[in-house]
DNA sequence: ACATCAATAT
DNA sequence: GATATTGATG
């Protein structure tokens, strides 16, 4: 049980499935028209991350027309107009309207569902990461969902810092404290230890392997990885939280009103919670730096590149799948990231 | 540039 | 109500 830890990315090297397998993957999520209106020839990893300007040459109209959607995200089309047609050159906008503007950042993005089996994910890369390199580009990173971002991140992790701090404020006084129903989500997928009691500190710097798995995106990304899974190897400690191989998620548009959701109890993938390691009445507060760290200097250590970058993401391919809905006004869009496998 | 937080907006 | 966005601050 303890060897796992010690070469828990042995495994994933051996079970990866290669680059070539997983690229035209990428690439077919793209309707071809779309992926040619957007000049996308090779998946070259727009990457998620919230902007990377990819500076097109067609104007938009401002409707909510999805414009350079990362490499391989959301494609709302939502009600917006027809298909895919407005490369050429649909009438955009005539200059009139919008003041001469990128649409390309303008689009609002639909509204991420966090499920449990998500936020799941979100858990096993903040307990790899170790509190330290736990900060939301890193987490998404380590995450490897296309099409999550880093304030998506950034707004789970506020709420989830939220969470564990009532947590711990829970058991000594009185009072208090978990509204369940905020909490349903948070309560989907145990706590690690470590969350709740961050006294563990990498004592000892054990070594880092000077190669680093994890890839799949570019430069920046690739140290920021090399840095988490060199952190994640050096931590003694850290929750055997598996990361697999080989997920597949959809997303889905529609809106959260609608009668076809996925809320838990239809998932039946719930329970299990409240077996956390923190049950214990008798539980004082800790002082988890990762909840109550208010200041996160940057201190990355470059990590010499690795000599062969061929690898792809640590965790799991994500799958979207899309769905409009809502022609009506007050119908938002919502993006579901969701696993096929995984527990 | 990024992380964090509280407040606010959708 | 859950998530996004914003603004201030480190």
């Amino acid at each position: 049980m303890r060897e796992e830890e010690s070469d828990w990315f042995a495994r994933w090297e051996e079970e990866l499935p290669s680059p070539e397998e997983l690229m035209p993957l990428s690439q077919s999520l793209i309707s071809p028209d779309l992926a040619l209106a957007f000049d996308i020839r090779s998946p070259s990893h727009g990457n998620n991350n919230s902007n990377q300007p990819h500076h097109h040459h067609h104007h938009q109209t401002t409707t909510t027309t999805p414009t350079t959607p990362p490499s391989q995200l959301q494609l709302p089309s939502s009600q917006a107009n027809s298909s895919a047609e407005f490369a050429a050159d649909s009438a955009d906008l005539g200059s009139g309207g919008a003041a001469g503007d990128e649409p390309a950042r303008t689009l609002k993005r639909p509204r991420l569902v966090w499920t449990p089996q998500l936020h799941k994910r979100f858990v096993d890369a903040v307990a790899h990461l170790g509190i330290k390199n736990a900060v939301p580009k890193t987490i998404m990173q380590l995450m490897s969902v296309d099409g999550l971002t880093r304030e998506n991140v950034a707004s789970h992790l506020q709420k989830y810092r939220l969470y564990l701090k009532r947590m711990q404020g829970l058991s000594s006084g009185g009072g208090a404290g978990s509204d369940p129903a905020t909490d349903r989500l948070f309560a989907s997928s145990p706590v690690p230890a470590h969350f709740l009691h961050p006294n563990r500190v990498p004592s000892s710097d054990h070594f880092m392997p000077s190669f680093v798995p994890i890839a799949t995106l570019q430069q920046q990304q690739q140290m920021a990885a090399a840095a988490a899974a060199a952190a994640a190897a050096s931590n003694p400690h850290l929750q055997p939280a598996q990361f697999h191989h080989r997920q597949i998620a959809a997303a889905h548009f529609g809106s959260p009103t609608n009668g076809g959701f996925h809320s838990p109890t239809s998932n039946g993938q719930f329970g299990s919670p409240t077996s956390n390691g923190f049950g214990s009445p008798t539980n004082g507060k800790f002082d988890p730096s990762f909840l109550t760290r208010q200041t996160q200097q940057q201190q990355q250590q470059p990590i010499h590149r690795m000599s062969t970058p061929s690898l792809h993401s640590p965790v799991g391919n994500y799958v979207e799948d899309l769905e409009s809905a809502n022609a009506n006004g007050g119908g938002r869009t919502v993006l579901t990231l969701f696993p096929t496998r995984d527990d």
